[in-house]
RNA sequence: GGGCGAUUAGCUCAGUUGGUCCAGAGCGCUCGCCUCACACGCGAGAGGUCACUGGUUCAAGUCCAGUAUCGCCCACCA
């Protein structure tokens, strides 16, 4: 076993305990997973984070997620592997590089050259990547990190070259000119899911188009007056009586000169603007179909980084903030500014740069989606795969039925390259091994000059990762053994992204498995979304952000993890601040204390079994209980249910109950063998819960595992509890709940008195309910020091001692002589009241009763419990009313 | 414009198939306690017309319809 201080600290010091816990999990390769194993397979693939990430809340979230249900099912006999991994993230890294290497070198990629650049990166990532992963090691994250993946490396660029010829062959990679949004910072084609959309206050320009006869001129309204420099045409509605003469006309381009024709379009909307928008083929998604319709040509007037070219004539060169001045300016010199509206619109951003997206023209490579999204959406419809919870199916399903082809292709240096080579006729090649130039192209025959420029999408090969990162397409035995996974837990913002093209790459490309064994996941899991404590985003800009290992070094690790989990409720937001890791810490503080003080009395194994007293029999039935509803949440990923329930069943049936009452046994207050039965019962429960509690609290609980008598083996492998050793004891549990109610009774007149807990009292039972008597008669020494009671008289019948306080519990009256101590006032005001609320429990029950719809049409059992329910309420106010009339 | 969430104690949230977990938990608050594991603790309390309006039902935080407020996602009007 590690090594550890000979005696347990006071308060629980996570920092002393979970650095050494984790280094020894990682000695005895606690993590590894074996292809070889016997054991059904259990397997989670990380969400690869950026390698030049850093963890935030929602990585702690996810990771503690993935991290109870890998090790729930480690000890539930599965073979648990939980492969980690960074993904290179294109654009993101390159950014990241870039902006240092012009910070502290002054130097730009181009300076560089492709191959330079490139290297920068991979030496940037050997110092600063992969910093997320051993932030993950913090958290107690339990990866097989042996088999720990990036999404470059070379067996990954591998099965990304493989899936992309496949496809290719299979005709489902295309090339072509098309709208694509543009990122002038960047330089790159980002894909429609990889922009935003967010307000500004924008102005509306009216332009004036001359008609060339110059008998006047048309109006168009635009938010975008430069791209007039590339307007083919103007298109009005087809009803629209105001233009109707002029349409099929020609109409003169200011600024160009060029004459561009008036059509008909229905999707055009009168009511905006002046009802006449100018068409921009080039530039506008809108007008890019428009445009189609009508035959128009395109015209791109933007070079890449954002200055326009030759088409736009005299304003070529300038960027496109200035030439949308000078447009408008010279409009306005010309008398064609109409008129200037502020309006409220949404601009497209780029979610890398935050630059203004430029709809543009240009060369990409597609994947057509439709295909393959189809046994994508049959997995789902069919129920091979689910959704936790349910009602993100609909957003994954919207998408897939409305999916466009996907825009692969980057124009980035940082990434897998296009696996494209050309002949001198630009006829090109896919091929999974690299063509030399000058070698023959396979199918022409002539020499191959060049190979693409681009790269691909980072998603291009995330969406490989439950099954690259097993060898795919090499047919390993990780692969046989550990696909398909088990489940995948995510964020909602990458369900279009990851998730749903994860499903349709592995529809796709495992076609060497029956049709249900390609499915890369069985549950995907979305979790909830972690804001800050008035409900806004954790975002940099805010700096509203927790940082997790800020509050893991004060907290600690569990703490944080338990907190985490307690606070969000299934895929529900979390409003987080960080006073609320005091849950957690109180809670490990509270288990180190308990078991510190059972393990006082456990020195040594017990010489006994767990015993037959009523304490013992009700902990282990409560415990086999808790097995119960703990299995069954973690077996559904009920995580929140588990950890309160195990709080829960902890602090207030284990502490507040069983080892107070267990005190005098342990401390030798009795018999040897008692003793014995007690030490055996704590033993018994504290192995129970400990191994319950470790999914959740890994640090903890394995460290306190260590110093319980008779364990062997490390607990990350030990097994989960069965709950058929821990049958349910229902007599059991109704006998300890007659006492705990007396006692509590008992407590609540004190407290109400003033009795200070130093003053020991007198009680006198009337017991009205045989099983009462009996059941106090046995646990008069459990009662006597939970309530400092210094005599019990059980008595049916007995009379009420004068100057006596009187509370009624279920099956009888507790009397308590309190002569000199007792106020008389208070003891009428708690019965009065008592009175009241039982006189308004009967009036409501009776009133349920005399209803004869009630009588007649609810459950029988119902009625019945209900009868019963009234008639209890009756006694109680009988003997409510004998206390009060006693008191006079 | 379309879709989806949320609205329960001062705060953060639980409340499974409608009827003893129709009112819960943690924090905070009040009162009393350094009771030989824990003051990151122990005991006892106070505190809510379950957003609003209708409806279904013998019976509704719990089902249906609508309203209001807040939030998220998708689409995007030049």
């Amino acid at each position: 076993m590690s090594t550890k201080p000979a005696e347990l600290a006071k308060a629980y010091d996570p920092a002393a305990v979970e650095g050494r816990i984790y280094e020894f999990w990682e000695s005895n390769d606690s993590f590894r997973a074996d292809a070889a194993s016997d054991k059904p397979p259990f397997t989670i693939m990380i969400p690869p984070p950026n390698v030049t990430g850093v963890l935030h809340m929602g990585h702690a979230l996810n990771n503690t997620l993935q991290d109870i249900v890998i090790r729930h099912r480690r000890m539930a006999g599965y073979e648990a592997l939980w492969v980690p991994g960074t993904d290179h993230a294109g654009i993101a890294t390159q950014a990241v590089v870039e902006k240092q290497l012009f910070q502290e070198k002054n130097i730009r990629r181009q300076d560089l050259g492709r191959e330079g650049f490139v290297a920068e990166v991979w030496k940037w990532r050997e110092h600063h990547g992969d910093f997320i992963l051993k932030q993950l090691r913090r958290l107690g994250c339990s990866c097989d990190w042996s088999r720990t993946k990036f999404t470059l490396d070379e067996d990954m660029v591998h099965a990304v070259m493989t899936a992309f010829v496949r496809l290719w062959e299979k005709g489902l990679v295309y090339r072509g000119a098309r709208l694509v949004n543009w990122d002038c910072t960047l330089m790159t084609a980002v894909s429609d899911d990889e922009i935003e959309y967010v307000p500004r206050k924008g102005s509306l320009w009216y332009i004036r188009y001359p008609l060339p006869d110059g008998s006047g001129h048309l109006t168009v309204a635009t938010t975008r007056p430069e791209t007039m420099l590339g307007d083919t045409g103007v298109a009005v509605h087809p009803d629209d009586e105001r233009y109707r003469h002029l349409v099929g006309k020609k109409i003169v381009l200011p600024l160009m000169g060029r004459e561009i024709p008036l059509v008909a379009d229905d999707t055009v909307d009168p009511e905006f603007g002046t009802g006449a928008v100018k068409v921009t083929p080039g530039h506008d998604p809108a007008d890019y179909v428009r445009g189609a319709k009508h035959s128009l040509p395109v015209v791109n007037i933007l070079n890449p980084d954002g200055t326009l070219n030759a088409e736009a004539g005299s304003y070529a060169g300038l960027p496109r903030a200035e030439a949308r001045k000078k447009v408008v300016a010279d409009l306005d010199a010309l008398g064609l500014l109409e008129k200037i509206e502020e309006i409220d619109h949404n601009v497209a951003v780029s979610d890398r740069s935050k630059d203004a997206i430029e709809p543009l023209i240009s060369e990409q490579w597609f994947v057509k989606m439709e295909p393959l999204a189809k046994p994508a959406i049959a997995a789902v419809k069919s129920g091979r795969l689910v959704f936790a919870p349910e009602r993100w199916a609909k957003v994954y399903l919207d998408w897939l039925e409305n999916v466009r082809d996907w825009c692969i292709s980057r124009q980035l240096w940082w990434g897998h390259r296009i696996p494209v080579w050309y002949d001198e006729d630009q006829v090109p090649a896919a091929s999974v091994t690299p063509l030399e130039i000058g070698s023959p192209h396979p199918k022409t025959g002539k020499p191959i000059v060049r190979q693409d420029e681009d790269v691909l999408d980072t998603w291009a090969s995330s969406w490989l990762w439950p099954f690259a990162t097993l060898g795919w397409p090499e047919h390993t035995p990780d692969l046989a053994k550990f696909y398909p996974t088990q489940f995948l837990s995510t964020a909602r913002e990458i369900i279009y992204l990851w998730v749903a093209r994860m499903v349709m790459a592995g529809y796709e490309l495992l076609d060497h498995l029956p049709e249900d064994q390609r499915c890369p996941f069985d549950v995907c899991y979305i979790n909830a979304t972690v804001l800050d404590g008035i409900g806004r985003r954790m975002s940099k800009s805010l700096g509203n952000g927790i940082d997790p290992i800020e509050m893991i070094d004060r907290y600690g690790a569990d703490a944080v993890r338990y907190s985490l989990v307690m606070l969000t409720r299934e895929g529900q937001d979390v409003k987080l601040s960080e006073n609320r890791f005091e849950l957690g810490q109180r809670f490990c503080n509270k288990i180190w204390n308990a078991t510190r003080f059972a393990l006082a009395n456990l020195d040594g194994v017990p010489d006994a079994s767990p015993g037959d007293a009523l304490e013992d029999r009700w902990i282990l039935s409560r415990a086999g209980e808790t097995v119960r509803v703990v299995s069954h949440a973690l077996e559904n990923y009920h995580f929140h249910d588990g950890a309160a329930e195990l709080y829960r069943f902890f602090w207030n049936d284990l502490c507040d109950w069983y080892l107070e009452v267990a005190k005098r046994r342990l401390s030798g207050d009795g018999t040897a063998a008692d003793r014995e039965t007690a030490r055996a019962t704590l033993l018994r429960v504290l192995s129970v819960t400990l191994r319950l509690l470790h999914p959740y609290l890994p640090f903890l609980t394995e460290e306190l595992w260590g110093y319980l008598p008779g364990t062997e083996e490390t607990l990350i492998r030990a097994e989960w509890p069965a709950d058929v050793d821990l049958p349910r004891d229902e007599s059991a549990e109704a006998d300890f709940d007659r006492m705990r109610d007396v006692v509590t009774a008992i407590r609540n007149v004190r407290a109400s008195m003033n009795v200070p807990p130093s003053t020991a009292i007198e009680v006198l039972v009337d017991p009205e309910d045989p099983e009462l008597g009996r059941v106090l008669a046995e646990t008069r020494d459990l009662a006597s020091p939970m309530a400092r009671i210094e005599s019990m008289t059980v008595q049916a019948g007995l009379t009420r001692p004068a100057g006596s306080a009187a509370a009624v519990v279920r099956g009888g009256t507790v009397y308590i002589p309190l002569a000199g101590i007792i106020d008389l006032d208070v003891e009428r005001d708690r019965l009065a009241k008592e009175h009241e609320r039982l006189v308004n429990l009967i009036g409501g029950a009776e009133k349920k009763l005399a209803n004869e719809n009630f009588v007649s049409r609810a459950k029988p059992e119902v009625v019945e419990r209900e009868r019963e329910k009234l008639e209890s309420l009756r006694s109680d106010l009988a003997k409510v009313e004998a206390a009060r009339k006693e008191m006079g």
